[in-house]
DNA sequence: TTTAAGTTTAACTAAGTGGTTAAATCATGC
DNA sequence: GCATGATTTAACCACTTAGTTAAACTTAAA
């Protein structure tokens, strides 16, 4: 629908993106995006009539980036506990490259719900599939019997969270030292998912 | 400190919060505040001479309120287990209650993170001593041999993320069902506790 | 009764905000 | 060359915000 090339309407999204995410649609002004795409106000509301609209644009984009992740991996007919180590590995492989998203989407989503729900519509997130898997891999004994919805909710939860609590896992973990603290979230992969396997898979023979 | 009986200073300083915690620092209004405290701007100014010194009192306050929960549980002489269930059950007790808090801090601390520095010395936050005592059992064998910080954020993460993103799990695990989603915060100290000590806790014999 | 603090009213400021406009300029390809 | 769209400039509007001020009124204590 859109074809870009490399100007003006790009450098205009992504000055947006990189000023909305860092300070939210409230905190954002039209004149720090113009600034940062290296243009004028005129020429920001030439392209986007307004603030809300360009915000739209942005929040969608980085919706769209960040919630199929899972949906891809869990259409493979893997079996459930690769499909839950895939997960981690993506969700975890995303944030540490794009770590403010968490931060940015809880907070335009707890200031205003509504728009969720296009979204949702719109990608056709449905976690049903999943909980389904889930479900079975527990009927046949492979794990451990839980509601799938706590399951999913324990998973992301570690996924996420650190990094939606960058500025206190900084400061109260590693005193603000960002090698120690890139290390930390290198580590966060195999810890969750080693974690999780040890929560829920069911060993058939176990001599400890 | 502070001798309130239970008016004005009072009410003025829980329409704060109410407006702080629901809007944010750059999403409320002095006006609001006023309103909602029952009286008008000029008293408001009158008491607390601005909207940053408001807003500090109030963050200070939730901090304060929402921090300290766990250093009260490290000091006791109960074995870890005990321990972290009791940290897994007092966190969610609070959070049931003040559902809005982690969102706030998550938002205000990513804002602006200076106010974390302070706090921290004030309230002598130091996760250092939780962490020696989970070491302890580790070398004990009493739990699984990982770095504590990595439990530490497992645990929280899964106490506090739910909530912090309230909208998402309401609207996408429960279509907006409010007494389910409350049915699923409720059950989430259960539910955390067994997917923790399953996941650390070794048991010496096991015939699965 | 006097005094002082609490409180209201209402107008005001100073600064910012998103957004608009009109004119001039620049670039491009037809 | 000319037409068209992109871009700049700079002023401007309407509105909102935090914060101030001065005057009057209320309350309660001294």
């Amino acid at each position: 629908m859109e074809i870009k090339k490399d100007s003006t309407e790009e450098k205009i999204l992504g000055a947006a993106k990189s000023v909305f995410v860092s300070k939210g649609m409230e905190g954002a002004r039209m004149q720090e995006i113009a600034d940062e795409a290296g243009i004028n106000k005129a020429l920001l509301h030439y392209y986007f009539r307004s603030k809300e609209r360009l915000f739209e644009a942005i929040f969608a984009e980085i919706i769209k980036f960040a919630f199929p992740k899972v949906t891809r991996i869990v259409g493979s007919d893997e079996p459930i506990v690769a499909k839950i180590e895939q997960v981690i590995d993506a969700y975890i492989e995303l944030l540490i490259e794009h770590p403010f998203i968490p931060g940015f989407i809880i907070k335009e989503l707890n200031r205003d719900p509504s728009g969720l729900f296009k979204l949702v519509v719109k990608f056709g997130l449905n976690p049903q599939a999943i909980f389904d898997q889930m479900q079975i891999a527990m009927d046949r004994g492979e794990i451990i019997q839980m509601q799938p919805r706590h399951l999913a909710a324990n998973i992301i939860s570690m996924c996420i969270f650190p990094f939606a609590a960058r500025p206190i896992i900084s400061f109260i973990l590693f005193k603000d030292d960002q090698k120690a603290l890139e290390a930390f979230y290198a580590e966060r992969a195999e810890v969750i998912k080693k974690f999780v396997i040890d929560a829920i898979v069911i060993k058939k023979k176990e001599i400890e």
